[in-house]
RNA sequence: GGCUGGGUAGCUCAGCUGGUUAGAGCACGGCACUCAUAAUGCCGGGGUCGGCGGUUCAAGUCCGCCCCCAGCUACCA
């Protein structure tokens, strides 16, 4: 931990070629709790999200439609502002690589490095494919029993062609980068990830050609405009193009470095090795840490466009509620693994853990209350042991959340917040306040305050993952707005205040035939 | 091929530096309760901890070999 007061936060930006699916949404949720908890535990947040929107697969893209790359990428970009509004994400801005201020922020670091000596002009070489207008890797190339070599996914005879390009000297980096991530062992996780990384360091590291000249649209090369920049050097850019870089007198630079850039599995190489290189080649601090999450099977099977199984996230929220869908993402499956999407578990999860662990809690405790307590929250007499166990355990919950979400393990926070749900149901089937209503009302009020408390613990806990529903739970306990952040965690609830008629929060989903079929 | 991670109840997974009868959630079976969203609580069945061999008083937990799975092995992002 940077032990800073900011918290600066990214999403990778989301290259426009492609509609918002499943893995957009995932990454840009789990950003989207961090930020939410560490607003509420006091931190000054940035949280950046936003769009790529430069490079070949644009031109072409948006000429296949008859559009500008700029009109295209417009159109495009729209969708991906739309999931924010959809998803409930709170981002602080949404960032486009089209912005002037990018443009003049990629050129400096530019500048920066060439004058540093990492940047030399030589030539970039590979196997070409005229037909698919496009380099391959020796690897994705076969030579075939005529003698010719052709990229193994198209089928395209490829040629060797060489083209005049800019080289940034990563080779050099190999080193440096080894050390860095020595003496900074949170840099890339989970752990897996950093061994991959460090195996390919120690593996050494050939020059990056970051200048293309087959293409115009993206920001030209300072000094050489017939050179449009790499798109990694673009795209990653953008993270300190946000800070006002290359002014660090800008009101935003104090973010910087960033404390978590949040990416995919398939994007570490570009976030934890070049990334780190350019900065350090500019003299900017690298960022604190780069998680890479995993990817979700759709039940079972790899998800493909040409498949067909792609997972849309505006189907999910409007089929089983926002709130739920965030909820099971985050909770099935441990976070930097691959998980699979079912919709037998998220039905599980929705009605298990949500309606009838949490939702009926609150719904039983909530009625009694209102019931019998003339809608105020509780009187509270002397607590016996079972009353402190239970305040206790919902007590520890702040810190053990924090603790975990500061390794990103958003699932085990959230088990750790359910444990304590577990352990209030038990808690009301011991107490059993409907009986003490006959015998003890006194005791009953205290049960239920206890009760009303733990939930409102666990509640201003649940609050990054489902804004929205724990914001009605709260509201039913009568918590004021300005009561929601963390540092009025141990401000209890106070006997006497008005309570709004209790109403469910979480509808048990109820498969219809359709839907079970 | 090389490197890394993993193979523990029907399913998903915990099990730190080796130590009493191997755990949780879900699913399943039984019971209790009736405040609650047919919700909740209690009890229970079920595992030769991938295979073989070894170290040790003692091994999912250490060592060796083997089998199986996943990821990585660079410039579309």
């Amino acid at each position: 931990m940077s032990g800073r007061s900011t918290y600066y936060i990214t999403t990778p930006i989301y290259y426009v070629n492609d509609v918002p699916h499943i893995g957009h949404a995932y990454t840009t949720l789990a950003c989207d709790v961090l930020a939410r908890f560490m607003r509420l535990d006091g931190r000054d947040v940035h949280f950046l999200t936003g769009t790529d929107e430069h490079g070949q697969k644009i031109e072409k893209a948006a000429a296949a439609v008859g559009l500008a790359p700029q009109a295209f990428a417009d159109k495009v970009s729209v969708s991906f502002r739309d999931l924010v509004t959809k998803m409930n994400y709170s981002p602080d801005n949404f960032i486009r690589t089209t912005e002037k201020r990018h443009y003049a922020a990629c050129q400096a670091l530019w500048e920066k490095l060439a004058a540093a000596g990492d940047i030399y002009p030589g030539k970039y070489a590979g196997w070409y494919s005229v037909r698919d207008e496009t380099y391959f890797v020796e690897s994705e190339t076969e030579v075939g029993t005529d003698g010719k070599r052709r990229a193994l996914a198209t089928g395209a005879e490829v040629e060797w062609v060489e083209e005049p390009s800019y080289f940034f000297r990563l080779s050099a980096w190999a080193d440096r980068l080894l050390a860095f991530y020595e003496r900074n062992p949170r840099f890339i996780a989970p752990e897996s990830r950093r061994n991959e990384v460090i195996s390919f360091v120690k593996g050494g590291l050939q020059d990056l050609s970051v200048s293309r000249t087959s293409f115009s649209w993206g920001v030209p090369v300072p000094g050489d405009p017939r050179h449009i920049m790499y798109v990694w050097l673009d795209a990653l850019t953008n993270y300190i193009t946000e800070c006002g870089y290359p002014d660090t007198n800008a009101p935003l630079w104090k973010y910087w470095p960033a404390d978590l850039h949040m990416v995919g599995k398939d994007i570490i190489r570009f976030h934890c090795v070049f990334w780190p290189a350019f900065l350090m080649a500019a003299g900017v601090a690298p960022p604190e840490r780069v998680f890479a999450h995993g990817w979700w099977t759709n039940e079972g099977q790899k998800i493909s466009k040409s498949l067909g199984n792609v997972i849309d996230p505006v189907e999910l929220v409007d089929t089983y509620g926002l709130d739920p869908v965030r909820y099971f993402l985050l909770r099935e499956v441990p976070f930097g693994n691959d998980g699979d999407f079912q919709r037998r578990a998220l039905i599980g999860r929705l009605n298990g853990d949500l309606a009838n662990a949490y939702g009926n809690l609150c719904q039983r405790v909530l009625s009694i209350v209102a019931r019998n307590c003339a809608g105020q929250v509780p009187a509270r007499g002397a607590l016996i042991e079972a009353d402190t166990a239970l305040l206790e355990r919902a007590g520890k919950l702040l810190d053990v959340v924090r603790a975990e979400l500061a390794e990103q393990a958003f699932h085990r926070a959230l088990t750790s917040i359910w444990e304590v749900i577990a352990d209030a149901n038990r808690y009301v089937d011991a107490q059993a306040p409907w009986a003490l209503a006959k015998t003890d009302p006194a005791r009953r009020d205290t049960v239920l305050w206890v009760l009303a408390e733990a939930i409102r613990r666990v509640t201003l806990l649940v609050q990054p993952f489902m804004p929205d529903a724990a914001g009605r739970i709260l509201d039913q306990l009568g918590v004021p707005a300005e009561r929601r952040q963390f540092a009025a965690f141990d401000r209890a609830l106070e006997p006497g205040t008005a309570l709004p008629p209790p109403q469910g929060v979480f509808p048990r989903f109820v498969e219809t035939a359709k839907a079970a079929s």
